[in-house]
RNA sequence: GGCCAGAUAGCUCAGUCGGUAGAGCAGAGGAUUGAAAAUCCUCGUGUCGGGGGUUCGAUUCCCUCUCUGGCCA
């Protein structure tokens, strides 16, 4: 299989579909926010046309109230993947989330699932007392995960103490028992970097400009109407749905929303690539290389036929 | 034209009772196991608007010029 990792805004969604194309491939989406109904466009999702053109997974799958998880991803990719080599096809999971992607490439451990009851307690504690003293806590049952996380680390504090309390074994020692994941496949890892990160800024923000000519106004819009969606689901926290959100509600003007927005896209950018520049076994790859997709091409060709799939 | 208030980091501003300065934001780097488009950590030398004066020493006090607001003509 192939995996194609690049930050937003790099062009990995037409490359894919260059690469389906090209290769009989069916694209899995690797994004946290595109698997959301509703949420079209400012997540860029792939057009309908386009998705008729080549087969597209793990998009719209799933209400915006409801918080999808690395876990469901896991469990989603690997029936997806299943399912595409049966049809005889190469799976091409494509996007920018990096941690489903090392989900993929590590596996994960056997935790419980979030437990919204605990969370809201730990949250309330952390109020009175600050995430330092949940972090002492923590060190007392668990050393080891303490050591690593910072003590205002709290979202990572609480999970830690949330397994805690749901099994009653620390963390670490779930960690350890992890088997690493057995893939009896060889997996092309090709990643996107842009050669200058001023052009990834001018391109983030001239995109998100186009997604309010194209309508994002309206989208949250209809999202914010629903009351059952609010700004705390991962789904509203997404960049530019929060800052519009914001806005909509007059925390913001429509200038501000706009800034602020662009701004937490280049973070978002930053951060992925992060993930990449230290990605073992990761071809690199310059997005705005004109070359690129040829490029690109030349390695899927070579991967493929090392792995002697060539059919063609 | 006159009066008043400003001019300090890319931006918004604080500050130095005279000993050459620091926050937030932005930006950069890093971490990352059921929220990850999330969350967290680290990183601050800049003609302190220009010129002159007082002083051992001026970004700070004084004079002057320039620019930007506001008020009065």
């Amino acid at each position: 299989m192939i995996c194609l990792q690049g930050p937003t805004a790099s062009g990995k969604s037409a490359l894919a579909l260059e690469l389906a194309t090209e290769f009989s491939c069916e694209i899995v989406s690797v994004d946290s926010a595109q698997v959301y109904r509703g949420m079209d466009i400012g997540t860029a999702k792939p057009t309908s046309a386009e998705r008729q053109q080549v087969p597209h997974h793990l998009i719209d799958i799933c209400d915006p109230s409801h918080a999808y998880s690395v876990s469901e991803f896991y469990q989603d990719a690997q029936q997806c993947i299943a399912g595409i080599q049966k049809r005889g096809n190469i799976p091409l999971l494509v996007g920018g989330t990096c941690l489903y992607f090392n989900a993929l490439r590590v596996g994960l451990a056997e935790l419980p699932s979030a437990n919204s009851v605990l969370r809201a307690s730990l949250t309330a504690e952390a109020q009175q007392l600050g995430w330092p003293t949940l972090h002492q806590r923590l060190a007392e049952i668990d050393a080891m995960t303490a050591s690593r996380l910072h003590p205002h680390d709290g979202q990572r504090i609480q999970r830690a103490l949330e397994v805690f309390e749901l099994t009653g074994k620390p963390l670490s020692y779930w960690h350890a028992q992890q088997s690493t994941l057995s893939t009896d496949q060889s997996i092309l890892w090709l990643g996107l970097m842009p050669s200058s990160r001023a052009l990834l800024h001018e391109r983030i923000e001239q995109r998100f400009l186009q997604m309010i000519a194209e309508g994002f106004d309206e989208e949250v819009r209809l999202l914010m109407q629903r009351d059952d969606l609010h700004i705390d689901l991962p789904s509203m926290r997404s960049v530019g749905y929060r800052q519009w959100w914001a806005y909509l509600q007059g925390a913001l003007t429509r200038e501000q929303a706009i800034e602020r927005a662009i701004i937490a896209t280049r973070q978002l950018a930053k951060r992925q690539l992060t993930w990449l520049r230290r990605w073992p076994g990761l071809t690199l790859l310059p997005s705005d290389d004109r070359l690129i997709k040829l490029s690109v091409m030349a390695h899927v060709r070579a991967f493929l036929f090392k792995a002697s799939l060539l059919k063609k």
